[in-house]
DNA sequence: ACAGAATTTAACCATTTGGTTAAACTATAA
DNA sequence: TTATAGTTTAACCAAATGGTTAAATTCTGT
């Protein structure tokens, strides 16, 4: 490619994206994506040659940036229940930027397994993944006795779920008289945080 | 309509359930609902005028279901710990059943909130939902101070994320070796039920 | 048996959609 | 200036898609 068209294809990812992450590979039409980047379809193309090849650029520059941004920790000088904190933190951050692209890598996901198999493979190897960290600061009885993948699903879970059903929450609390983003914002992080606490710093088992 | 056609007109809701969870409202074809049906195109159209009327059916039938499988909670004589216990067996039942459920209101709300004002309402009215029950727990000191709704968010996390994102999960988890579905069935109910006990009980506030 | 309703089909139709073409415009380097 | 590569557009095209029509078949009660 050229060296200043940045401008033109920035608009058509970032356009495309959107489309994309709201009606999937098969719901989005390429004139809406034209439209939003403020082009026409042959200038599409020509950047892009089709559809499918549009959609992977996206699909693939989400699922960088998820797994780059989700799996980030903090250095190891820190103590595991503040790098756990650390990783709350990012997750948060993530979401609030980007709430749409996890149920979007889910659902394209779902539907065509392929995906996954062929495009996650490269990223996650060299990437230190959380449980063998926790895996490891139980050996050491730093931290008390869990199954550390049971507790970073149930992490995860906390983080990413008040952000995925955002759509349902904020019609069922504005009701009751909540808002919604509120409740997200100031209250969930806290909890999350609290449930870390508590499964790492726990006597019995 | 008459009255032993079950079989056309259920075979039809149970195809356009199937194509609409997976591709969505724009995603889905009509084409691809007949033939999943074993009909043709002009029969489809018969019994459900036009896509719009079919995808309402669908929707709305899935929303019942979600409203009514998750807000159930056993009766009154069990205790609080007792029906939160119940209540989470329930919400993992209907996951098991309708795993696409969740992905498919949350996404179709997500694209046009109108859908939520206008069929949430009626079914909401009359449910016993569980933050009231919570709060007055709460107030006969039953139960340990809490904030209601971060805990039922959590709760409800815990349980429908591991669902939604098995997509991601399964392909992580084959990886290293182990199967998510069994991870997911043996563990992080039991988990889940360990948060409850902990939030309910712990004294220290 | 038979009239009328419900059910099913094949053949169409108009619009939308992904994609192409050829021509025009713009920057730029020799 | 001018040849050249990169950029942009309007006009098109073939296939897919949502939807219709009219005729044929099956089911129903009388």
């Amino acid at each position: 490619m050229g060296l200043k068209d940045q401008s033109t294809e920035a608009k058509i990812l970032n356009a495309a994206k959107e489309v994309f992450m709201k009606f999937g590979l098969y719901g989005a039409r390429m004139q809406d994506i034209a439209d939003l980047a403020g082009i026409n379809k042959a200038l599409l193309h020509y950047y892009f040659r089709n559809k499918e090849k549009l959609f992977n650029a996206v699909f693939e520059s989400a699922l960088e940036k998820y797994f780059q941004q989700v799996t980030v920790m903090g250095d190891t000088s820190m103590s595991v229940e503040e790098r756990l904190f650390k990783y709350v933190d990012n997750v948060f951050d993530f979401f609030e930027e980007y709430p749409q692209m996890t149920m979007f890598i889910i659902k394209e996901v779902s539907i065509n397994p392929e995906l996954f198999k062929q495009k996650v493979s490269k990223l996650k190897e060299n990437k230190p993944f959380v449980v063998p960290m926790l895996q490891q600061a139980i050996d050491n009885k730093e931290i008390a006795e869990m199954d550390p993948i049971v507790f970073i699903v149930n992490l995860h879970s906390m983080c990413a779920y008040p952000f995925l059903g955002a759509p349902l929450f904020r019609g069922m609390m504005k009701n009751n008289g909540y808002d919604w983003d509120q409740v997200k914002k100031e209250k969930i992080k806290d909890a999350v945080k609290e449930f870390i606490s508590f499964k790492l710093n726990r006597k019995d088992v």
